[in-house]
DNA sequence: ACAGTATATACCCTGTCGGTTATCCAAGTG
DNA sequence: CACTTGGATAACCGACAGGGTATATACTGT
C-alpha cells in the first residue's frame, strides 16, 4: 500500500487504463481486453499498483470487479503541476512579445 | 534522447530538483548541494535524464553549466492531466451536493 | 604545460519492474 | 456437489533504474 502516485503513472498501460475509467467504472476483464499483448495475470497486476496508489478503487458486484477512479490522488499531481503552470505561461509570454516586437520592427521599417 | 516524461517525473529527486529550477536557473554543481546523500555522478545522471525527457535545458558560461526548466513538457503533462480535472470537480460537487442535502435535511428536522 | 575545478561517462552491483506460466480463491450455475 | 468463470496471487526471469567508485573531459588560471 502507499505507492507514490507518479511512479504508478510511470507506465504507459496503466496512464491508458486510467483514460478509460474516465467516462465510467469497468471490470477488471473489460479493462483487459483493451490490452490483448498483456495476460491477464499482467492486468491484474498493474491494476493492483493503481489501486495502491490511491488512483482508482474496486467494488465488487456479482462476479465483477469493477474498477473507477479517484479524484484525490490525480489532485494531488494537479497541485504539484499547478507550480510550474506560472513558470509556462511567463516563457510563452515570453515568446510572444520576443514574436510581437520583431514584427512591430518589422513594420518599424516598412512605416 | 527522446524519454517518457512521466517516467523522469517518477523519481523523487528528479522532482526536487525541477522544484529547484522553478524560480532561477542553476549550475549543477549548486543542484547537487541540494541532495548530499547523492555522489557527484549520481547528480549528473539524474541531470541527464531530465536533459533527455526535454524537461531542462544546458547553457555553458564558463567552466558551469546552467540548468533551466523547459516548460513544453510540462506543459504536456498538464494536458494530460487536465482530461481529469473536470471529473474531480464533479466528484468534489457530488460530495459538496451530498453534505448540503444532509445539512438541509438536519435543518428539516428542527425546522 | 600544469594543476585545479566543474561536470560527464564507464563500469559494476543490487533492487525493482513488467512480463510470463501455473495456481489459487470466490461466486454463480447445473 | 462438481464445474465454470472472473480475477488475484506465487514463483520465476530478463531488463533496467539508480546507486557507488574510478576515470575521462572541458575549461581556467598560473
Amino acid at each position: 500500500m502507499e505507492r507514490d502516485v507518479f511512479s504508478a503513472l510511470a507506465d504507459p498501460t496503466r496512464r491508458r487504463m486510467l483514460d478509460l475509467l474516465v467516462r465510467q467504472e469497468r471490470a477488471a476483464g473489460e479493462l483487459g481486453h483493451a490490452f490483448p499483448h498483456i495476460s491477464q495475470p499482467g492486468i491484474s497486476r498493474h491494476l493492483r499498483v493503481l489501486r495502491e496508489a490511491g488512483l482508482v478503487r474496486v467494488r465488487q458486484e456479482r462476479r465483477h470487479r469493477y474498477y473507477s477512479l479517484r479524484s484525490e490522488r490525480l489532485a494531488e499531481v494537479d497541485a504539484w503541476i499547478t507550480k510550474y503552470r506560472g513558470f509556462w505561461e511567463f516563457e510563452l509570454d515570453s515568446l510572444e512579445a520576443y514574436l510581437d516586437s520583431k514584427k512591430r520592427a518589422r513594420g518599424e521599417h516598412r512605416a
